[in-house]
DNA sequence: GCCATTCATCAATGAATCTTGATTTGGCTA
DNA sequence: TAGCCAAATCAAGATTCATTGATGAATGGC
């Protein structure tokens, strides 16, 4: 069973949208690896730097990534909490579509 | 570890963005207690019929919702695949941003 | 200080998307 | 058949987003 309040809405519906462009999505996957630089990403995805910088940006915005400086290099990773909120939030759409109907007290 | 093929990318990015957005998550989250026809959920989600109906269109395009027609009334209700291949996605995002550092070999 | 490197930001363009209101399609009932 | 109802579709306008190229900020080497 599941609840949300506006808030929750808010925050899922961000997720989601920084979830739907294929190039973050690239990000994620090499990021599930482990932390990466941004010089590396770049030459591992076929963008451009200040797309990909937007990309991160995004990511970021959305609670996905934390970022981390070093000298002149920035260092993004997943955030383990975000990871973990998006997987109970997932895992808690009972897939019952096949199930015994639920029928509508308004439209039979 | 994750390795997307391009079409599993283009799949996923079509997923997120179909739930990207605050209605259809709220879509979603009526169709997690079961089957309901459009008519229900027009009352439920303060929104015009028009719009309900592209909400329902993109979330059917995005394989996530299934469609059933009975008489004049259409029933949606979520894909148990989908919600399956969704919930393995997220689950396959391993946290491990906070471990070990996985040093890069350029940027140091 | 000076220059190169790394990354972020900005402005501008075009594309995709959302939203609205009107129209259409198909099914039911009288 | 005529009329009503549920839902989908269409066209138009508004908004958001992705992408590009140029510029700016911070760091480190010389």
């Amino acid at each position: 069973m599941l609840f949300l309040t506006p808030k929750d809405l808010k925050r899922a519906a961000r997720w989601f949208h920084a979830l739907s462009d294929e190039t973050r999505l690239q990000i994620i996957e090499r990021l599930s690896d482990g932390e990466q630089c941004v010089c590396d990403l770049t030459d591992m995805l076929a963008t451009t730097q200040s797309l990909l910088s937007f990309h991160l940006k995004t990511l970021k915005e959305a609670g996905i990534l934390t970022d981390r400086r070093e000298g002149r290099w920035a260092y993004y990773s997943l955030s383990p909490e975000a990871i973990e909120e998006l997987q109970q939030f997932i895992g808690s759409l009972k897939p019952r579509g096949r199930g015994p109907r639920v029928s509508s007290k308004r439209c039979v």
